[in-house]
DNA sequence: ACAAAAGTGTTGTCCGTACACCCATGT
DNA sequence: ACATGGGTGTACGGACAACACTTTTGT
């Protein structure tokens, strides 16, 4: 007869926000072993009556703090070696937060939690590279077929901030009358009257997702594509 | 103290082909409770030591013998009470056979094996109904954007065949010329000496897919679309 | 007046779509 | 000769890509 398998169950999280123009993710220290003092993915075992998602959701509450925008299942990775104590199939999840909800853990505890800008990561623990890397890409497909760049913005943005955005992440020059003219076709933005002026320059004019808008359109079977 | 929790890993595979001019799915009849006697996707509990693929693999040799095309992940259903005993987290793959490795398991087993018309389905057990939705979803939209489609055809196929397979699974309509003109523009394809008669209606050229060329022309950027 | 960022319009090209007739075979 | 399915070309329109100058502000 078969020994009954005792595999353990995980979660982890890739959490996206863009600050100071650039692409960063959250980050914790871990303070156990293995990897101890390693940086490592937000995340760990789920309970026995909880869903995947509110797994991920607690963790994030207990490790992090943040508040997140977006959520959703991104791979499941479960090489036999990935943890060197025990077998350990982990559930990934890409979650997305906006600049206002960045607001991290002020911690008294050894475990620290940061974010760093994605083309300076330390090594990470177990797997976590590779499922950073996963994430990333799912990351830049998505942005160019579903509106989630705006979960990375604050609700009211520039359009410069945008294209910036887009810009940053799929690492290619945008031209930017095309785009505006492309982004503004869909009408899912908002203009509102506010101006902002960034000290020099022109004043630029604020802009709002109107997500119900999204919803309706695409009931419609309106498409969002960026090239 | 918490108590450690217990989940159990399981793998389910949709598994697809293409028969009859119809789009199938391969389920197992179970011969043990829960949901004794009803129809389910094969799959079953991951053991300590093999890779999830491992293990899908595993299941789909045991329960069914079909040798499969392409194999990929899914997604992982995790619902706390989707098994009706213990929780299980199941990692959900989504798999094509083409025509000529359909041979089934010859069982004197209880269990049976059986291709299902998708638009003919018996009631699933558990979640397997979303499940094999989601795989359906997933190969609509992949058809489109990657050519697995000839996962689901003979390795030499008929270009009324391949059309016919978009048209059945995307369940629309195509323009015969268009759509040859954009296949064959690709530059995938070897069209081979041979034809081949029907019974009536003039003989048609065997087409080859040619992997080997459109793994060479996806390095140099290119992007198989089909609308 | 100059520097810095915001805002805007036109033109050509390419690709997707619509569409109908001839061809080769079996009966 | 007729029925059946296979094979092919053209023309139009819309979407994308390329491209540069004007506007508004701060200094």
């Amino acid at each position: 007869m078969r020994k009954m398998p005792h595999i353990r169950v995980a979660v982890d999280a890739v959490v996206f926000g863009y600050r100071d123009r650039k692409l960063n993710v959250l980050l914790i220290k871990r303070s156990i072993e293995p990897f101890k003092d390693s940086w490592a993915l937000p995340g760990g075992l789920v309970l026995e009556n909880e869903s995947l998602e509110t797994a991920v959701e607690r963790e994030l509450k207990e490790e992090t703090n943040v508040t997140i925008d977006y959520l959703e299942q991104l791979y499941t990775f479960g090489n036999v070696d990935r943890d060197p104590r025990n077998r350990v199939v982990s559930i990934a999840y890409f979650a997305l937060v906006k600049p206002e909800h960045h607001l991290i853990k002020a911690d008294t505890d050894a475990k620290d939690v940061a974010w760093f800008a994605i083309d300076d990561l330390p090594n990470l623990a177990f797997d976590h590279q590779k499922i950073f890397e996963t994430a990333k890409n799912r990351l830049k497909s998505k942005l160019t077929y579903e509106p989630i760049g705006f979960d990375l913005l604050a609700n009211k943005f520039l359009f410069s901030d945008l294209e910036k955005l887009y810009t940053t992440i799929l690492e290619k020059d945008i031209d930017r009358r095309n785009f505006r003219k492309k982004i503004l076709s869909f009408n899912i933005l908002e203009e509102l009257e506010q101006k902002v002026s960034e000290g020099r320059g022109r004043p630029a004019n604020l802009f709002k997702f109107n997500q119900k808008q999204y919803f309706k359109l695409l009931k419609e079977g309106f498409l969002f594509d960026i090239k």
